[in-house]
DNA sequence: GCTTTTTTGTCACCTGGGTGACACATAGGG
DNA sequence: CCCTATGTGTCACCCAGGTGACAAAAAAGC
């Protein structure tokens, strides 16, 4: 059998979590934190579900992983005690970005990321929440590039790549979308990390299958067909 | 000759910056905004020095780029305008995780870290600061291994998460850092994006070369040692 | 327009790391 | 204590992508 372990102020300084906040602020937490244990590979939460909870793990490993193109897992990262995960909660609308499982048994902590802000900041949520989106969103949006990096080929590195550019620099066009800015290869290739020659071949690749074309020095690029050569499931933000 | 761009509230909105304040506060930010021209390979701020401004791209295409071990540049990032970068400054004493430099000329805002939160969000910078380092610190710290595994050898891979996983579950021993977790090697091969065998490889090797030993299942580590078998320059947090 | 510099396209060749296969060691459960 | 399942060590072989080299094409100066 295991014993339910105590949360109090003690215990969260023990954990050295939310170091900055005061007992007060603590105590009020952790009445609105709700725990559970969760026992070893049992899934918290999944990749693409919407985020509600924000969790601190008690104790135990977890473990964030997300599926690569070909259905392999990718270890993202370990969550240690006294760690927060589930961060995307923080984050206005936005779906969990990898899964979180047990790789221990695990103690967990669950709060809603409102009572979260507003216990520990003194600032309405939705405040809170958009400049976090503001001014972190944009790193999220680096990580899963990286994170999905992993396991990819460099044609797909290239696909992955260009859509991002395509997000950030992209105007619809007649033709796709344009992006405006003049990119030699070795720039593309020092952003996934690869040759230039062997970029050059897969751009001239990509572009033999209709999935960009340029016109002089200006890339214009099909966002589907470039998501399906990236190996990303059909639709997503 | 380059004409000064007008910064208001309309250019800002236009940028889609700060989408979720209200006209006074943009107003307010602005009148301590100094706006600055960066010409083409100019370098803004380099990785490792403290970070003190926070900056808005108003026009042009930014770069984030990071040295790696064989000293060549991982291209990490283009910046857009409309975009915030150098986010480091809002997390307490947190020095610049990438080197800025002027992708093509740009026009760039910049502002100190606190008149931003304390404009856009009132409550005190500090509180936030701690919030966000946190929340999201975590976050960086992937990120940062992640950009790192770009241009690294699979040897220096798992040495750098080796050495994440130092920090998250060490405690000091004599012989070392203890990793306070039963690791499979298939679990490492996981984390560094590799296959099992090799992991197995290199980790004989590491051992042969005494960077870390391993005591029945638990593993002890030589963070120096590792740090130095991942080309990490030699002292860094 | 002509010259210089920067990109692009394509080779041939090499190497780090993936794959499959299998023996051995170890750890846990009963 | 034994048996089974799970982890480790080591092969031989293959392939994606790196490297160097060089010619052709575009841009950028002038």
């Amino acid at each position: 059998m295991v014993r339910t372990p105590i949360l109090n102020v003690a215990t969260v300084r023990r954990l050295k979590a939310f170091a900055w906040a005061t007992d007060r602020q603590i105590e009020r937490l952790l009445s609105h934190m709700r725990l559970q244990y969760v026992e070893k590979r049992t899934v918290l939460f999944n990749e693409g579900v919407p985020s509600d909870s924000l969790y601190l793990l008690v104790s135990g490993v977890a473990k964030l992983s997300l599926r690569s193109p070909d259905d392999e897992r990718v270890l993202v990262s370990l969550v240690a005690p006294g760690e927060l995960f589930g961060i995307t909660s923080l984050m206005p609308g936005m779906h969990r970005a990898f899964r979180s499982e047990a790789f221990s048994d695990c103690w967990v902590g669950a709060v809603r990321p409102e009572v979260f802000v507003t216990t520990l900041l003194d600032c309405p949520f939705a405040e809170f929440s958009a400049m976090m989106e503001g001014t972190v969103g944009r790193w999220f949006a680096l990580l899963y590039r990286y994170t999905h990096f992993q396991s990819s080929s460099l044609r797909q590195k290239l696909a992955l790549a260009l859509l991002e550019l395509a997000r950030k620099f992209g105007v619809r066009d007649a033709r796709g979308t344009l992006l405006i800015l003049k990119l030699t290869h070795e720039d593309l290739a020092d952003l996934v990390g690869a040759s230039r020659q062997k970029v050059t071949e897969h751009m001239k690749e990509l572009e033999r299958q209709q999935v960009l074309l340029r016109d002089r020095r200006r890339l214009i690029v099909h966002p589907d067909r470039l998501r399906e050569t990236a190996g990303l499931p059909v639709e997503e933000k």
